[in-house]
DNA sequence: AACGTCACG
DNA sequence: ACGTACGTGACGTTG
């Protein structure tokens, strides 16, 4: 079946523009507004490439007046014009549209609407599969079997759609789509300042249509007196008939519109790639210049680089190499590495080639990373590079202790903004305004000559030469702009020694004992295969738990259980959901079990076993320091963060975590840093007496809210206060809280509102951080770490809110990130400054884990608590609670 | 690749 | 009237 998409210009143009306002890239440099044109070509792009039609058509509204405004001289009267923003866009999205050859379709005295219905209702009648892509609910009538009206919504910056076809409309509303014109006669539509009648908003008019199929019939019952009508209501409808019939002409979409093209004049055409590309670069869309290889032809050179790459291959040539960079106290390299898949290793990675950059030269050493040993090792010469976390373990690896690992741009580029993203090539354009992949291109044609090697090889090492330069130019630049923004302090004295702590870690890694996990995993496998017959049997049938989809339908159509929540393609069967059906049917309790035992196995049990390493024993996470946008690590390979802790049965996994043999384990925990950081930056009296006072901070929290003496607190009481002190430090909405501890939203309200009024030192802070944001386009830690919010900016209400809890919660996660990775570097100093053996080799955000012999135990905890503790001065103490084990379980549990 | 779900702080 | 608690990563299913 072919199929056509249909889009109303306008209304996509509008959400667009409402959708994606965050002040990054909506415009050009001369300060033209293009938010709105991307958005719409996002969104465009998108059906494209779920639909794939084979006919497309935009219309648009024009200015003139419409048929509707002569029928109805207050049509659209209360509507107020675009934002000139906005409207200078609209001549920007016909340019590109024309561009791509996409047919553009405008009638005088006809809105957008109109010509899409004639087109679909055209489309329909010749079999194509018709959707229509609109912003606006108003097309909902003209859905049928083959007609689809697909809305597009911005949730966090990301484009959904949802779809409406006639079933999902029948589902949602409950009438055919066509009686939705009857529906909006009654309840007319404000937007378009469509009168309906009076007084009758969506539920009743959708009754009253459930019940009298259309307008004409429900007035005719009513001339008779053959209705259950009465009162005010009766009345109501009586005397505005006429208003009634005018506004469902008015909503009524005209399907009959005289249009001079046909659907053959849509069919999908190539496009006019010059034209497009220059339109692109104007408007600086390099994101879709590169998606639709846009920028192939057009290999300009923005600034000269001077490629010169020289190949170094004797004794003589290295030792010359080594005088000059011993001279200059400072390495600018680029390393190169490729797979090794021997077990031995703990990154399965060697390095091959550096390309150092020096004296305007890149000098390419085969296996450098031995031949420049001697650098590498020395104190004195600072090491510049991308990723050089990395490259510490992959020179431990072949024996070079490296030393002053001390100027990585990936992460000078994280600090200066940690929601962006930093390869070296984007780098490159945002701080040098170099486009690497332009320098290939023309190094190639100058390179002709060169008949040895073939063209990937070449284009590598010519890549791999650009990056050592653009290396050494983002030092220079990174660096200034770390002076600028006040972190350079940040990136020297935190982040780049953190670096070491944490590839030390990651080379360390953490023993599993594997028999006990396959012991574990084998019980957990025995009990799954128990409940799953047992699911079984109750269900009648076999299926498959796992998928969501599956067990949807069979609760919620096989045992028609009520439906409390949905998820954007069907019911959701998360843990909340299945908590509340509990009572309701015996086969829920079985599945919540068989959910958590197949977590425990598949992520932990099954799922670590293939990270143990053949020598070691041990699992070797990735620590990540450039991921977050507040400042913590993050770990993958497995995560060593998310270990089960909660739950008793997902607890006792870590029992399999144990030290070496020599050694124990000691867990050392930061008590409430993220409430402690809190009460400090929002200087409120009252949390920071709590804190100093050593009192329970929850349970004065419930004190507060609820107006009761301390001693009177419950532990409901208490556990609602600490959701409610969890829910202050996310940037805590009624409704969220409400989820969170189910109770009612106004209930939820008025404890923020209690909870704010007594501490009013943080509602003050919340207020003024919101407001600082909004000015400032960024928040700050204490330690100055940056995030910037453009989403507070933005016009999408549900945006701007995220922007808003982001602002409140950034500086505190931020700040108890930074302490915790300064106790880290003091900790490691410590231990390596008194030649302890011992070794931090987990940190879970406000815990450490130190493997510690046991001969060192007195004195790691005194390191512990102290580096720990003291880090800063807060107005409120820093508290470790430290204990330990010889698993990680009894480390945390005894 | 995206989604739903769930593990952690 | 709308849609909502912050920050992560991994798994299995599905399109």
């Amino acid at each position: 079946m072919k199929k056509l998409v249909l889009i109303d210009g306008n209304s996509i143009l509008n959400r667009a523009f409402y959708g994606i306002m965050n002040n990054k890239m909506l415009m050009t440099s001369d300060g033209r507004y293009t938010n709105a044109v991307y958005g719409f070509l996002n969104i465009m792009f998108k059906i494209e490439e779920d639909i794939k039609p084979d006919y497309i058509g935009v219309a648009f509204d024009l200015k003139s007046p419409t048929k509707r405004h002569e029928l109805y001289s207050e049509y659209k009267g209360t509507r107020k014009g675009m934002p000139d923003e906005l409207a200078q866009q609209l001549p920007l999205i016909k340019e590109v549209l024309q561009a791509m050859n996409i047919a553009i379709i405008e009638k005088e005295k006809y809105e957008a609407d109109d010509i899409l219905g004639t087109l679909a209702k055209k489309g329909e009648k010749e079999k194509l599969d018709v959707t229509i892509l609109t912003g606006d609910r108003d097309s909902f009538q003209l859905a049928s079997d083959n007609i689809t009206i697909r809305i597009p919504r911005t949730k966090m910056g990301k484009t959904e759609v949802e779809d409406f076809n006639k079933e999902k409309i029948i589902e949602v509303y409950g009438v055919n789509p066509n009686q939705l014109i009857d529906v909006k006669g009654l309840q007319g539509d404000t937007s378009d300042n469509i009168p309906g009648v009076p007084g009758v908003g969506e539920k009743t008019a959708l009754n009253l249509i459930k019940e009298y199929k259309n307008i004409e019939n429900l007035y005719k019952k009513i001339e008779e007196g053959n209705t259950d009508l009465k009162g005010t209501l009766l009345e109501k409808l009586s005397t505005n008939k006429e208003l009634a019939e005018l506004s469902k002409t008015l909503g009524t979409i005209d399907v009959k519109v005289p249009l001079d093209i046909d659907i053959d004049d849509l069919q999908i055409k190539t496009w006019n790639d010059e034209k497009v590309l220059e339109i692109f670069q104007e408007l600086r869309f390099n994101r879709f210049i590169e998606r639709f290889n846009l920028g192939q032809k057009n290999n300009k050179i923005k600034e000269n680089l001077k490629i010169e790459i020289e190949e170094i291959n004797n004794k003589e040539e290295i030792e010359k190499l080594i005088d000059e960079i011993q001279k200059n106290k400072i390495l600018f390299y680029f390393l190169e590495t490729k797979e090794n898949k021997n077990e031995d290793l703990i990154i399965k990675k060697e390095i091959t080639n550096i390309n150092v950059y020096l004296n305007e030269k890149i000098y390419h050493i085969k296996n450098g990373a031995i031949e420049l040993k001697k650098i590498f090792e020395s104190d004195e010469i600072l090491k510049c590079s991308y990723k050089l976390k990395e490259h510490y373990i992959l020179l431990k690896q072949i024996g070079i202790n490296p030393r002053n690992l001390m100027f990585d741009v990936e992460i000078a580029g994280y600090i200066l903004n940690s929601t962006s993203n930093y390869s070296i090539e984007n780098l490159a354009l945002d701080y040098l305004k170099i486009d690497i992949n332009d320098y290939i291109d023309s190094k190639n044609e100058e390179n002709q000559i060169n008949l040895f090697e073939n063209k990937l090889d070449q284009d590598l090492k010519i890549k791999n030469g650009i990056y050592a330069i653009c290396i050494n130019k983002l030092y220079k630049k990174l660096k200034e702009q770390l002076e600028v923004t006040n972190q350079l302090e940040l990136f020297e004295k935190i982040e780049m020694p953190l670096s070491e702590v944490l590839a030390d870690m990651q080379y360390t890694g953490i023993y599993i004992d594997k028999n006990e996990l396959l012991e574990y995993g084998k019980t957990l496998q025995d009990r799954i295969e128990e409940i799953t017959s047992k699911i079984y049997e109750i269900a009648g049938i076999e299926f498959n738990i796992n998928s969501p989809k599956q067990l949807g339908e069979m609760l919620f159509e096989k045992l028609k259980l009520p439906v409390y929540k949905k998820t954007k393609n069907g019911y959701s069967t998360d843990v909340d959901v299945l908590e509340k059906l509990k009572k309701e049917h015996e086969i829920i309790e079985p599945i919540l079990e068989y959910r958590a035992l197949s977590k425990l196995n598949s992520t932990y049990a099954q799922g670590l076993i293939p990270y143990i390493n053949k020598k070691t024993g041990r699992i070797h996470s990735y620590f990540h320091q450039t991921v977050t946008s507040t400042g913590r690590i993050s770990s993958t390979e497995p995560n060593i963060q998310n270990i089960p802790t909660r739950m008793d049965i997902g607890k006792k996994l870590r029992e399999v975590f144990k030290p070496n043999e020599k050694s124990i384990f000691v867990d050392a925990d930061y008590s409430q840093i993220e409430l402690r950081v809190l009460a400090h930056i929002s200087g409120d009296k009252n949390m920071i007496d709590a804190f100093n006072n050593n009192e329970d901070i929850h349970k004065q929290a419930a004190s507060k809210v609820f107006n009761i003496p301390i001693e009177d607190v419950s532990k409901e009481l208490r556990s609602k206060a600490k959701a409610v002190n969890f829910g202050i430090v996310y940037g805590i909405s009624d409704f969220g809280l409400a989820e969170q501890i189910g109770v009612s939203r106004k209930e939820a309200k008025l404890y923020i509102e209690q909870y704010l009024q007594k501490y009013n030192g943080i509602k003050d802070f919340m207020d003024e951080i919101v407001e600082s944001a909004k000015e400032n386009g960024y928040v700050d830690t204490l330690f100055n770490r940056r995030r910037y919010i453009p989403e507070i900016k933005s016009n999408n209400y549900t945006v701007r809110q995220f922007g808003a809890r982001v602002a409140m919660n950034t500086p505190i996660q931020g700040t108890a990130a930074d302490i915790m990775k300064i106790a880290m570097i003091n900790v490691y100093k410590e231990l390596k400054e008194r030649n302890l053996k011992s070794k931090i080799i987990v940190q879970v955000h406000d815990e450490l884990l130190i493997e510690t012999e046991k001969n060192e135990e007195g004195i790691v905890r005194e390191i512990l608590k102290s580096c720990m503790e003291n880090v800063i001065k807060l107005k409120v103490p820093l508290v470790v609670d430290i204990s330990e084990g010889d698993n990680w379980y009894s480390a945390k549990n005894d």
